[in-house]
DNA sequence: CCGTATCCATTCCGATACTG
DNA sequence: CAGTATCGGAATGGATACGG
């Protein structure tokens, strides 16, 4: 049988994960918040060969994560821009960097690498989760899943 | 050929992804940050199969997410705990939760869900990435990997 | 340069049947 | 209840060749 369709999931995580819930595609996204947007820049960065690559680019369109505009350099072909959906995919890719970042191993001899801005070169430093009373959460705190 | 393997790489977000990097993972974790932690909870829950819940539990011990401990009622097997390591997955899941709210549809007539501490009932209400220098980044912000 | 079209290997997922 | 064993179908990923 082939693999459950998520997207009727009253869960938001379960939905999201039907949408961007693959390797490929949040690695693009990651490079597309780096500022790529050409096809051969993904293809490079990712080292995937372009039958896939254009596979994945072709759902996150799709899906409105990405958008395609005509090359800004006026070649014949798109630039793959990120749209707002897509750009706010942003805190999904900052927590899964900071989890590899503190929780495994690097391989030997590699840096540490993550993201900052652009303008004011400054780095993560970390990410909060405030509740509604403005409490910070903890990972330790215990959850539960609430229906509104 | 086989799919790449990204456990090398020097972005911690490929890494990351090389762990939980798929879907029933992150699911599974989920559950576990709701409390359950027995086959049979995670099973019914996921409606998934035993086979491959089977699997799915077996690489998240492996790799230290989740560990096996006697069971709390004393039958003759085994529950499945977060690992610190695992709890701190927290992230990623709200940060994920977050962004299907707030960018998919909710299949119709389906009420919203979201994570509640079990202590204070609150819910979560953001999430806030801040820089070194204190500043709070946004989605919009312009990003680039740095290796330290 | 930017893709598309094939083809093949592998992996993944689900159903089912079985065990203690 | 908590798995294991086996099977088949589907989706995925990669190599390669080709076309605008």
């Amino acid at each position: 049988m082939r693999r459950k369709n998520l997207s009727g999931e009253t869960c938001p995580i379960a939905r999201t994960l039907d949408v961007i819930g693959d390797w490929w595609s949040l690695l693009i996204v990651r490079d597309a918040l780096r500022g790529m947007s050409r096809f051969s820049e993904f293809q490079k960065s990712l080292g995937v060969s372009k039958n896939i690559l254009t596979r994945r680019l072709r759902t996150l369109v799709e899906q409105g994560v990405l958008e395609q505009v005509p090359a800004a350099d006026g070649s014949a072909y798109q630039d793959y821009r990120l749209t707002d959906k897509g750009r706010r995919l942003f805190y999904v890719l900052v927590a899964l960097g900071q989890w590899g970042n503190e929780n495994l191993e690097r391989p030997a001899g590699q840096p540490r690498s993550r993201f900052v801005d652009r303008e004011h070169l400054q780095p993560i430093q970390r990410l909060e989760v405030h509740a509604a009373d403005g409490r910070l959460l903890k990972p330790g705190d215990t959850m539960l899943m609430r229906i509104d």
